[in-house]
DNA sequence: TTGTATGCGTTATCAG
DNA sequence: CTGATAACGCATACAA
């Protein structure tokens, strides 16, 4: 007992002068030059109740010494880890990175790190790491990214772990997470209003995978967009894809061009598989928009790079990434209500759509 | 002998009984199933010396209760932090996003997250979120993705405060961290050779920033490339644009085109660039690659999405990640000798290059 | 409101 | 080679 306290006050001693560590003050260091207890900081640093008196005197001390909290041993305290893992099919797809900025902003804020995960990332879908991460508990939550169908297992693992979840855009329909999302049916509307006003009678449609719920919902707005403008999209006209890739709107286009156009104007899946169209298109001299319009989704950076330009519906992508982030956080916190949120979208127009030249 | 560990294990159990832990193993739990003390059961898992036996039983039971070790326990115990920052102009850059597969790659074999941060993520320079890192030692180490001359404070204190540093792909001459580049003037030659293969005699060159390190490096190789082949670039077809933005090969096409083409074929500083004077090009009605021939480096995804695809130099730029997470793991485990990794480039012909109609 | 004492799970030191 | 124990820096019942 007596050996003991002497430790405690060797160690108060070198806290005091020596700075035995890593040279750097801590909460200890903060209390003493503060003349008041670790707990008073520590109440203090998370916001609990401290005295007028202790409160200005720490704020001063804590500048004065140029302290930063130690997150390690925060969440070593907590049983945190202080990282949350983002699972996304490829972190090459380009509006997933639009995501992950606003992810990253969020995340700055706060100190927490984040660890990446790519289900398919040498070619074929393996979800070990990530099963890794839950079963571990690595991470402290996670956002899952355009999750499908394949990915259900994955979803299970996570919900039956208790491990907070947001799912951002998920190709399913899903219960028991958070999610974060755009209108798909307000986006097919918005698509079909642009077309019918310019003029366009004969429209196709050319989804990803047919069981996809964001083709589905797409295809229903555009149909019924269509129809408030009594148009008609006629069944003959919709044909789904193998994948979202840009492989399967070229595969699309080839099949498509052995025969005459026709139809006016293209609404596709999202923007991958109308690049890929308008890549096999304008190798078979098809010219963009006058012969056929283009129209995709998600507004990804290469629809503006290329000529002509793809006219697309853009999703407040950065925002929504704050969002899951936020939303997860929340989570992570206390673990409460599932909550679904839904964003508007908006039309981007660019060269690849015009009025047609014969209706 | 037997009796007494036994013994020991009672006594320990006690101890233990009373322990309030979230329900996971932890090193004690692992420590008295097998007999053997917390600091022997660490040894094991550092791979430190351990007797043969002792080492069979713990693998049996760290099997048995499937421990898995808290890894933010021992970045405290070892003042670490568990993370490492990943820096970058903008998270959107496309080869920037086939870089971070890599580390990602590499990340998810060791237990380390990594922190993203944008030096221009809302539009403007601003680097203060990583001085920020560096001053309250946030991360382990860092990977600074093509710096620029604009990222020299950075950079200075990063050296400056001793946080392990590797440089990828710089576009400045550094000293004192580690370099994980490619080889940008075999990449000039290797374009060189093919467009004096097709028959070009005619060949310009808009690089990036005149003051750019690539630019240049590409540039002489260029230059050289075509001497070996008889080929002289004449300095009067050289030219430098404002940035590496598709945009601003936008603007050199644009400036270019107000008057006749007095060249067969175009290099351009890296693939943004040729990506965006393609589309003024095609805007005007310039048939590419019947009229001019266009080729870039770095061989983005984009490249291969439009008609026609890009000609380019591909780096192994995946394989940079992973090295440059291996450097900084070396970096951070034991601060030694400065390295630079050059990496060969390899010819990824598409449709934009051809045979020029007349030389 | 404040202080005390202990836990969080590892690693490192140093004596056996 | 092994074991006991002090760090590591913070959070939090519990007592005052």
């Amino acid at each position: 007992m007596v050996s003991r306290a002497i430790a405690r006050a060797a160690v108060l001693m070198n806290n005091n002068s020596g700075k035995k560590s890593h040279g750097k003050p801590t909460i200890a260091t903060v209390a003493q030059r503060a003349g008041v207890a670790v707990s008073t900081v520590s109440r203090f640093l998370n916001g609990h109740y401290v005295s007028k008196e202790a409160r200005a005197r720490l704020t001063e001390v804590i500048e004065e010494l140029g302290y930063v909290r130690s997150w390690t041993a925060r969440n070593l305290s907590l049983g945190l880890r202080g990282c949350v893992g983002v699972v996304v099919d490829s972190s090459q797809d380009l509006w997933f990175t639009q995501l992950l900025a606003g992810i990253e902003e969020e995340l700055s804020t706060r100190d927490t790190s984040l660890m990446l995960a790519s289900l398919e990332l040498s070619g074929r879908y393996d979800p070990r790491i990530v099963q890794q991460w839950v079963r571990e508990r690595r991470v402290d939550g996670v956002i899952l990214v355009k999750s499908q169908r394949r990915d259900r297992p994955l979803i299970h693992e996570c919900t039956e772990a208790k491990l907070p979840t947001v799912m951002v855009a998920p190709d399913e329909a899903v219960a028991h997470v958070h999610v974060v999302r755009c209108d798909n049916r307000a986006a097919g509307a918005t698509v079909a209003h642009h077309l019918a006003n310019l003029g366009h009678k004969r429209i196709a449609f050319a989804g990803g995978p047919e069981h996809s719920v964001d083709t589905r919902q797409r295809l229903n707005g555009l149909r019924e967009g269509l129809e408030e403008r009594g148009v008609r999209l006629d069944p003959k006209r919709v044909s789904f894809c193998a994948s979202y890739e840009a492989d399967a709107g070229c595969q699309f286009a080839s099949e498509i061009l052995k025969a005459p156009l026709d139809f006016t104007a293209l609404v596709t899946g999202n923007d991958a598989l109308a690049l890929g169209f308008m890549r096999i298109a304008q190798q078979h001299g098809i010219r963009i928009p006058e012969r056929v319009s283009v129209a995709g989704f998600d507004d990804i950076p290469e629809g503006a790079l290329l000529w002509p330009g793809l006219t697309t519906i853009a999703q407040p992508t950065r925002e929504m990434g704050r969002a899951a982030c936020q939303k997860l956080f929340e989570a992570i916190a206390e673990p409460g209500e599932q909550q679904v949120l839904v964003y508007p979208v908006d039309l981007v127009v660019r060269e690849s759509t015009a009025r047609p030249v014969k209706p």
